[in-house]
DNA sequence: TAGGATTCTGGAAGCGTTTGCAGACGAGGG
DNA sequence: CCCTCGTCTGCAAACGCTTCCAGAATCCTA
């Protein structure tokens, strides 16, 4: 491996010059660039990110927490944030950081601290108020996914207005009988999510009227299975059947599609379905849905932790930004089947 | 941000002291460590990883490949292979190259050779020679998760063996009309999955004695929304509907049942499926599969990868390590329906 | 008790960059 | 014609560690 002297004395300049013209910091003539950039190349020379770190104070890594890869919705967030993170010549550090309280500590107490990144994306990151002293105490930039968070700004979609939306469609096309399958309020793994997304079921069916109790919502695992599992128990029995069902995610919403064709029960006719991300699947089932892009997300706390990167001083707009989402109508959804008398 | 000068002076030693008592490297007295630590701990230090890089010419960070993140195969890996790394006190670096050519040129050519990393993982890397080469050049340890790679060592699953396995269960149930449903053999991602689950089947048949063709192969995009369009095409002409369909992975497996189901089949009594995988949907279709386990395939990777760093000289075993792979029988197979004349 | 081996510690020399400072040079304005 | 200013370059001092080396203290062993 080169060093940044052999380039010097190849080019026949110093190495304050070799500096200068590949990183393209202060002045260096046109023809000297060329002979030093001609130098590194034919050296294979590039330079040790330690030693430009160690004086820099830069890494040029960016750290992003995530609670899970293996789902649509982080996988998503990933993608993006990698992309974008590439982009801009930033690496990125994945920690994903499960429920385990050793791993929360040895994340925050340790890796983080370590000075190995610039700044940190943290992706619907249920957080204690200690942990977020620490991320704050580190001086770097932070986003979060998610959220609101004190003190850190975040973003997500409006989870209460997209709930909202999506019962205000199955109230508009007739029913009044609208279950809510959603996650464990107990178990949610962010910020809040599945209490957010009841409180918008609740709203709508209130403001227009329609009664709900506490059996209007049943809780389920956030994926797929768990959805059949609750589908087959709420659609199993007649007495108890709604005439729609809105999911707290599309996963969850297929589950329930499957569950209800296993009893033999048509969706749309006698069960309408709505759920929420517009995940890959939901077009093959046909699921009515609320769009939300994961992968959008990511770049833009991407783009929030670079430019506060790049522009001391500047900080995102408002603590929690909340990104449009927007309603796709496929078959899943129809008016309730008029009533047999 | 204090330094190492701040702990020592606090702690009465010299520095050199000080990293010693802190790496463990070296000889210091118990008390002296203990000290030091003390001393550490009420300044909150920690050593800076660009300095501490800078001299011993080691990141501590694995570099780690992979074409896509948002599919259960490679979320599972990557899963893996964090896991791992973070266990044995490494970092994580993410690099997801696609395959555009110049986010590979881009990856190949500047990031993994600026000293950033100390070994690489590349997942199911279809890779030039030149390309290879590259990365060999590195002179750092790497492993390949797929494979077969000249000259790299790599580990999957015996794809050949786990397709045979699965056409003989069929075979073994009676079936002799059984179809293939692969991926694109022009469009595999990796290393050669496609034909080589393909040639497994054929091999599975022509030793049975059993009759094929090219229109006994079909190929599908890899995931279900793939399966279910190649499903609906295969199974809705009943004088081309063959009695069972091997599937090469479960999502295509999940994509045929669901077509079946719509067209009104039975699985097993009309049609009986097997995948490879045992995808976390698998259970819920009843999907008999074959089992296969990339988190460990991750995680035997990152333990070569450490391997080779902490052992110089050592290398694995082989230049293609093939995993066991097991049948788990489930619901969607079953005896052919008895002819009906 | 002497002498070597073992344990412990500090000084100082790097590791490979970036950057402040100063000097050199040419151009342009008064 | 002189002075200033902008451009260009090199020297040398960091940046914050690790580790070689040498010296001191302690412990065995003969």
């Amino acid at each position: 491996m080169s060093g940044i002297e052999d380039v010097a004395s190849l080019a026949g300049v110093s190495k304050a010059t070799v500096s200068r013209a590949l990183s393209g910091r202060g002045y260096v003539s046109a023809e000297t660039r060329l002979k030093v950039s001609d130098a590194a190349a034919s050296l294979g020379y590039v330079v040790s990110s330690s030693a430009s770190s160690l004086v820099t104070g830069r890494t040029n890594n960016v750290g992003v927490i995530i609670p899970m890869i293996n789902q649509w919705f982080f996988a998503s967030i990933l993608e993006g944030v990698e992309r974008a993170l590439l982009d801009r010549g930033y690496d990125l550090m994945l920690y994903n950081v499960t429920k385990t309280v050793e791993e929360r500590l040895r994340v925050f107490e340790y890796f983080l601290v370590r000075k190995r990144v610039d700044a940190v994306i943290a992706v619907t990151l249920e957080i204690t108020a200690s942990e977020t002293e620490r991320l704050l105490a580190l001086g770097k930039p932070i986003v979060g996914i998610g959220g609101p968070l004190a003190g850190i700004p975040t973003l997500s979609i409006d989870d209460i207005a997209a709930a909202r939306l999506a019962t205000e469609h199955l109230l508009l096309l007739g029913h009044r009988d609208v279950m809510h399958v959603g996650g464990d309020i107990d178990e949610q793994m962010d910020f809040h999510v599945h209490s957010k997304r009841l409180m918008g079921y609740q709203e709508a069916l209130t403001a227009a009227g329609v009664p709900h109790d506490e059996h209007s919502y049943v809780a389920a695992r956030f994926d797929i299975p768990g959805g059949y599992r609750v589908g087959k128990q709420i659609l199993g029995d007649p007495r108890r059947r709604p005439t729609a069902i809105f999911a707290a995610s599309d996963e969850v919403a297929i589950g329930v599609i499957l569950a209800a064709r296993e009893l033999g029960l048509s969706v749309p006719d006698d069960l309408s379905v709505i759920g929420i991300d517009n995940h890959p699947l939901a077009d093959l089932f046909g699921l009515t849905t609320i769009e939300q892009r994961p992968d959008l997300q990511g770049e833009q706390a991407v783009a929030w932790v670079i430019r506060q990167l790049e522009e001391p001083g500047w900080t995102p707009p408002g603590e929690h930004t909340m990104l449009p989402s927007q309603l796709i109508i496929r078959s899943s959804t129809a008016p309730p089947r008029p009533r047999t008398v």
